[in-house]
RNA sequence: CGGGGUGUAGCGCAGUUGGCAGCGCACCGCGUUUGGGACGCGGGGGUCGGCGGUUCAAGUCCGCCCACCCCGACCA
């Protein structure tokens, strides 16, 4: 702006005159009028707000709706993800990460390389060019930094390394809920490690499993690790990192006693031992109307611990570049209840579902007496309790009839043997015998050791140190930011509004003017301290609007910014200005030359003990 | 994809037997008020989710579709 001059129009006002456009409001980053802010607080939160932590996020003005699990960032909430991406980039780098960009819109060619082109289902959202060449949008990156390493990487001279990107990403849920948990659009910072070792990855492993803790302990945020199913991708180590709180999707299961955590997915039990008794005899019984377990206990007057359950699930598994449903039958004893994941990964299975009555009749099964005699095209897997488990009662493959004193072993058998029960509250713990608790919790990150899958699929080879071709080593490492964010807003808030940490506070001062009418000095004085402040550098959310003391205090208390101060005729007669915490119900006044120095002090003391939450945590797998 | 629910102003909602589209908050103007969502007066704002049908007349009745929410299935 050639022409431009300081502004002539207001008092303090740092704009810059445009003569033909008149003055030009500057955007200083660090400080903004509440005036001139683009968003509003809203009175009411929208009818289907899903938690407290969401509805209170739409209302203080973060964010706002655009479709089913697809969000805006108003300049407030952009501003609190900027400052977690902050903190994400801090603990990347700090154990030697290397941020780059992976683009969004990746080529077809790549996912049908790995194959995940074909068995990825509709949640990969796929797209044609103008030349209908496929495209796919990233719904995750293995395959862009696959690309990219498979170009870089040629020697172990250039291992390890680790790189990392913050982007959006976009999965096609089905059904996407409750507010920023679970979304289709989002930004997710993921690492990915490569490695020419096993004990390399290990150590990169490691590294992030820190990481993750001072991430979440620096943003506010409670979590826990636990470890999880490790799917299809030939992992053989996962963790996530769970925020417990009943909006989450995930089923956490827990040992107080000793420690044990794990995603109910994976949780192992440790088993009742069965009583040992010698086989006895075969015996057909009529059990007319039994198709329960429960029903089948009663009539027979046994514990459901004496019986064997069957479930019948329709796998889909691959067979080279096909799927092929095939029939599951699954056996656990009739008290306990089938892990799905744990069966699926038992039978290598690409997808699980119920089967349907028709597939069950087909085998030759009858469904509610089933048993597994005189089947053809099943797969029978069987818990590995059942073996040591004599004389159970199971179904006769005959409607209302049943087989007492089945055996393992004497009576059938197959290959698939293995723990496929499902653990919950009040099981024992497999390390220490206590009883297990259950809770819910929400995946804010995970880590994965991929191994070699996606090396081997891209080719993603280097030479070692004798010369030879050696598959790179990957770990993958993610953190979803909208959904830190959201559980942020559900772990900080009370019946008025949010209370944002510190570390992640889209402002750390909101600077409240009540001008009152007796004369220009509150106005004055907070226009001085809001320059004085912002040339301090710290973020300053500046209530210069004309509203009422109440519309100001409420709307403070709703967008939640940690530290308040008040400037109005009150305050300065009783000496300075009012400061308030936002966590805290006590309020004080502060002389005006002590203003800055002291909102600069609480601030740092505050963002200390943020920081002094990052701490040395004990691995464990 | 199955089951259920909701679509009327920016947000929250009412709208009777089919008969001029309403209320509260928010927004604009004027005035009063000024330490916890204050008050008065005057305003602006609608393809009643969409398309089709019945009817003299449809927000309202019928059909189809769409969107959003909830439960389930699903979730590298």
């Amino acid at each position: 702006m050639p022409n431009s001059k300081p502004c002539q129009t207001s008092t303090g006002c740092m704009c810059t005159w445009n003569p033909t456009t008149g003055p030009i409001k500057p955007n200083r980053n660090t400080a903004m009028r509440m005036s001139q802010l683009f968003s509003q607080t809203l009175r009411e939160a929208p009818a289907d707000a899903q938690s407290e932590g969401f509805a209170l996020l739409v209302r203080a003005g973060f964010i706002r709706q655009i479709a089913a699990g697809i969000f805006a960032s108003l300049p407030l909430g952009l501003r609190a993800l900027r400052k977690i991406e902050a903190i994400l980039r801090e603990e990347m780098n700090a154990i030697g990460g290397q941020e780059l960009s992976m683009p969004v819109v990746l080529p077809a060619d790549l996912w049908k390389e790995t194959g995940r082109w074909y068995t990825v289902g509709a949640e990969l959202a796929r797209l044609k060019d103008r030349n209908e060449r496929d495209l796919v949008l990233a719904m995750t990156h293995e395959e862009a930094v696959g690309d990219l390493v498979r170009r870089e990487v040629q020697s172990y001279k250039q291992l390890p390394r680790l790189i990392y990107h913050i982007q959006t990403k976009f999965r096609d849920d089905p059904r996407p809920r409750a507010g920023l948990i679970r979304v289709r659009e989002f930004s997710m910072k993921d690492s990915y490690s490569l490695d020419s070792s096993w004990e390399g990855l290990d150590r990169q492993y490691r590294a992030h499993y820190q990481a993750y803790f001072n991430i979440f302990r620096r943003c506010g945020l409670p979590v826990i690790s636990v470890k999880a199913d490790t799917g299809m991708m030939g992992g053989n180590l996962a963790h996530e990192f769970m925020y417990l709180n009943p909006i989450g999707e995930d089923t956490i299961i827990l040992c107080e006693a000793c420690g044990y955590t794990a995603n109910r997915q994976v949780a192992r039990v440790r088993k009742p031992t069965p009583p040992t008794e010698a086989p006895l005899p075969l015996e057909k019984v009529h059990t007319p109307r039994t198709k329960t377990i429960a029903d089948l206990a009663a009539f027979l007057q046994i514990p459901e611990a004496r019986t064997a359950k069957a479930v019948f699930m329709t796998a889909s598994i691959p067979t080279g570049q096909e799927m092929t449903d095939q029939l599951v039958m699954a056996i656990v004893r009739g008290d306990m209840e089938l892990n799905e994941t744990k069966l699926s990964n038992v039978v290598n299975a690409k997808e699980l579902r119920p089967a349907t009555e028709e597939e069950i009749l087909a085998s030759g099964a009858v469904p509610g007496f089933a048993s597994p005699y005189g089947l053809h095209d099943v797969l029978v897997v069987v818990d590995d309790l059942i073996p040591n488990s004599p004389n159970l009662v199971a179904g006769a493959n005959e409607t209302d009839y049943h087989l007492k004193n089945v055996n393992y072993g004497r009576d059938y058998a197959t290959p698939l043997v293995a723990d496929i029960t499902a653990a919950g509250a009040g099981d024992a713990c497999p390390e220490c015998g206590s009883l297990l608790q259950a809770e819910r919790g929400v995946e804010v990150g995970n880590i994965f050791k991929l191994g070699t899958w996606f090396s081997k699929a891209l080719g993603c080879t280097f030479q070692d140190e004798n010369g030879e071709n050696q598959l790179v080593i990957m770990g993958s490492y993610g953190i979803g930011l909208g959904r830190l964010l959201g559980c942020v807003a559900e772990e900080h808030h009370d019946a008025n509004g949010l209370i944002w940490p510190e570390s992640i506070a889209p402002y750390s001062v909101h600077l409240v003017l009540l001008p009152g009418k007796q004369n220009a000095l509150p106005q004055e004085t907070a226009e001085g301290l809001y320059n004085q402040l912002t040339a301090a550098s710290l973020d300053v959310l500046y209530d210069d609007r004309e509203e009422n003391p109440g519309v100001k205090f409420n709307d403070a208390d709703l967008i939640g910014i940690p530290l308040r101060l008040t400037v109005s005729g009150r305050s300065l007669e009783n000496g300075g200005v009012e400061l308030k915490l936002r966590n805290r119900t006590e309020r004080e006044i502060i002389p005006l030359d002590a203003v800055v120095s002291r909102t600069q002090s609480i601030l740092a003391a505050l963002h200390a003990e943020l920081q002094a939450a990052a701490v040395l945590v004990d691995y464990h797998e």
